[in-house]
DNA sequence: GTCGGGCACGGAAGCGCTACCGATATGGTG
DNA sequence: CACCATATCGGTAGCGCTTCCGTGCCCGAC
């Protein structure tokens, strides 16, 4: 009743294990009758084939691994929400999901990770890469980025697109009448924050504004960081804030709250990412959301070909949208 | 290079895949020196056992799975901070870590959790509970509980002591000088919800003062509900507030600040959980704050004893510890 | 000196499944 | 009617590991 193994379905179906298994996994040479008949065979055992055999037979487990940084879990929603979204796909796909959170040291992690022979793949979030996760990509482990790795763009991946969405950001408080707007940049190890950067210098070029440089403030993606960086920029009387992510557009907000500016009214502030959906009462950010769902879906999409052995495959690019919130509207807000 | 296996280690050390299984897996039957020799020689081969083969052969996956709610990894930090401790506690048992996130309806999960033989154990947190979640707990596979289960006490678990610890929390503010104390109540499917009000209605007697049921307000964990309940029990001229968790606290704290009503000058509250660090720039929330660590290792030593077999196994409960923040200080440094 | 008990160790049988290959049945063709 | 290509199926050899069991050995007891 509890172990039912292959060969009880071979055996009450009248065929052979290698014919019951073929039936099973949807392969050729089976007669349909005995297909439907192992099927139905299967179905009324309550046949579970056992994961540990047919991957230790076929060299594939149908489970693939997640590694996200340990730290970004706790401060920032984005992995949170990475993570649910990666979930949700994997199960689409009926893919089993074994989460690894990254720590500073490598540990044993690295070695487990790779060699266990539990995982078919690897998906990386960007912000997990750095000194030893890039030992995952020189592996023989197939592996996906989520991301925008730093320096290396030779690894198969997805991400969002960086530059030009953060110029439709800036473009956006240019429009809304931003006279001078300051900029908070995340961690200059990240090419994704490097690049959000610079669609805030673009954005000015297009516009044919001067860009000033000294309204570049660097954080670190954390809502401290935030917090001062924003002190920073109201110090230089900017009126309009571009922060690299929600977090620090979040803590930009306190910063102009603590000394008495008020959001919208005296100071219109965009974030990046939309993870900061309800995070403040007032005002509502407005923000470059990532589309996790569909960019997770890519990810294990273009990871499930690419362990199949596909070939061609291609990075994939996604565009995220501008979600306009209160913190970015001038005119509407009556009062609260 | 790749592909090490246990014949190789065994040949390089001149015994037999026994004797060299039984050195790696710390089992009697092996002289000190082959062991060390055999240890010696899978290190330098980089040998890493293939987990599927090993499953297959012992029953035996070393891997766990951890079941949370979809819905809470994504509106309150208390998922994510679970699924962070879990993570760091099998990490150090040696044990993988299989995700899945609990979505409304059953779908396939519980039978491919179930029976995919690809996990010893199940971890569930509380949170999850509910419909057909309950199966798991029937069926065969070793399960913990993380939490508290509202109907079922014949379930091994981890649990945090919330009456005592609520006790403390309505008493730190009875001692502040609160004279209406309201209730921000969680899920009434809960338990922990209602036990947690149980211990507000608790500290009252133990003080000796009058109980106001009207003071009670239902909740339902999100940031929102606290809110509305926020605004409620100020319309009742409250003058602090024990949340059930500490998004709800948050909650009621915008609520506060929407009409005016300075925390923590004119209000103090208290909320559940310590999950909310620094989500508000002023004030920081007094919180009784759930021991995360602590828990997911009590958790993942129990489930691992009881996939051992272990017997006379029993539930643990974990003292949570009060810590103070600025929304429950009346006066800048209070005394004890 | 002999004998028995315990400890190391090697041999070998699987765990449940997949995949290759040879055998058989089928059907279409000349 | 003979013959080959094709579809279908069964037999069987592993995948890499654990574990049971039998053998050989050393050592203390007699």
């Amino acid at each position: 009743m509890d172990k039912v193994t292959l060969d009880d379905v071979a055996r009450m179906s009248g065929v052979s294990r290698s014919a019951a298994s073929r039936a099973l996994n949807d392969r050729p040479g089976v007669r349909a009758d005995v297909r439907g008949r192992v099927l139905y065979v299967a179905e009324q055992l309550g046949f579970r084939p056992n994961r540990a055999a047919r991957n230790l037979a076929s060299g594939r487990s149908s489970v693939i691994g997640l590694i996200i940084p340990s730290s970004d879990l706790r401060i920032d929603p984005y992995g949170a929400a990475m993570i649910h979204a990666v979930s949700r796909a994997s199960v689409e796909r009926d893919l089993g999901l074994m989460l690894h959170l990254a720590t500073a040291e490598p540990g044993r992690t690295v070695h487990h990770i790779l060699r266990d022979g539990l995982i078919d793949g690897l998906l990386i979030s960007t912000v997990a890469v750095g000194s030893w996760v890039d030992e995952l990509f020189d592996a023989s482990l197939p592996t996906v980025l989520i991301g925008t790795h730093p320096t290396r763009d030779d690894v198969l991946g997805v991400d969002v697109e960086n530059l030009e969405s953060s110029v439709l950001a800036v473009a956006h408080l240019i429009e809304q009448g931003c006279e001078r707007i300051g900029c908070i940049a995340g961690r200059s190890d990240r090419a994704d924050a490097r690049e959000r950067v610079a669609g805030h210098r673009l954005a000015h070029e297009r516009a044919g504004r001067p860009f000033d440089e000294s309204l570049v403030v660097r954080g670190d993606f954390t809502r401290a960081s935030g917090l001062d960086a924003g002190a920073t920029l109201l110090d230089r009387e900017v009126d309009g804030i571009f922060a690299g992510n929600d977090e620090m557009a979040v803590g930009a907000i306190w910063a102009a709250t603590k000394r008495g500016v008020a959001v919208p009214r005296d100071l219109l502030v965009v974030g990046f990412d939309g993870t900061a959906h309800d995070d403040l009462v007032e005002p509502t950010i407005t923000s470059i959301a990532q589309p996790f769902d569909e960019i997770a879906t890519a990810g294990v999409d273009l990871l499930d070909r690419l362990v199949s052995g596909a070939d061609e495959l291609t990075s994939v690019t996604i565009a995220p949208e501008l979600v306009i919130g209160t913190s970015s509207q001038r005119r509407i807000t009556g009062s609260g």
